[in-house]
DNA sequence: GGTGAAACTTCTAATAA
DNA sequence: TTATTAGAAGTTTCACC
């Protein structure tokens, strides 16, 4: 995968608009002292480049009813059936992540519940998995950091 | 924390912004056969309601040269010390994600680097935080799954 | 609640520098 | 590559259902 250069002028354009994927691109261009013309020529670029692959919505999902967060490490019984069982995890609502990992565990997915019983009922749901030989789960008692934009910064500030 | 009750027209705007936050407020009445004051209306409700948070890019790490993702869990030799590490996790560049969990680990984060070298400076320096005992990585060999859209409709179709 | 239209803002593409 | 500009498109408000 080629490394794409962004020069200092798109840093900025995407540290805002990676805050809020609605700021006004004469905002950007007021902001930058540039035109709007050239926010947009820039930003059109780094679509099409790949590096911007689209925007999405942040929502609060404990404030509609799913409050539970847990890590769910997978055991399998061979590793010829990752394939498969990626295939099945995909299928079970609310699995919302999945790694295929090295290390402790084969599989690796992060699953969105309502509560305790809901999430019993997707972990179930993973533990009756052809190939799964046996999963551990991490409930997570508080998602302490999550911060999409620092990492942005913290590429930059790369030497 | 108090369930927000969204009808179907909320459900089809949010999905719709979820595909893509820009999508015109124009497109997403004329889908759903209201006027774009409507959609205007519903989503700054669900913005004063807090559940749309904000809105923010996808972009490809890869693409700007960060192809590693590696899992981290944190065993602490007291669990008193949970701030105290949290604060000093996140003061550490590429720690991007951090729960407090109950199970195996007491402190579970991502990490997202340029390479196994980086990665190695990422996690020594997460050994090296006064408090953390031991730690135990899982490097993603792929992200098979990472489906913001579909647990909305997950949600969505829940009975 | 919702609509439709007016007023306002922003986007976008072409042209020019 | 960037700036300017002007027409197209989108947003937002409001009087009225």
């Amino acid at each position: 995968m080629a490394k794409f250069k962004l020069d200092e002028i798109d840093h900025q354009i995407l540290d805002m608009l990676i805050e809020n994927t609605r700021t006004p691109f004469t905002d950007i261009a007021k902001k930058l002292l540039i035109s709007a013309g050239t926010v947009h020529v820039r930003v059109k670029k780094m679509e099409e480049a790949g590096i911007i692959i689209g925007s999405s919505l942040t929502l609060d999902y404990r404030k509609l009813g799913y409050s539970f967060i847990a890590y769910v490490g997978v055991y399998l019984q061979n590793t010829s059936q990752t394939k498969f069982v990626i295939e099945r995890l995909n299928a079970i609502p609310f699995v919302t992540v999945a790694h295929i990992t090295t290390g402790k565990f084969n599989i690796f997915c992060k699953v969105r519940a309502k509560d305790t019983q809901h999430a019993k009922e997707i972990i179930f749901r993973i533990d009756d998995i052809e190939g799964v030989s046996r999963t551990e789960t991490m409930i997570s008692l508080e998602e302490s950091i999550n911060d999409k934009k620092r990492l942005m910064h913290d590429i930059f500030n790369q030497l």
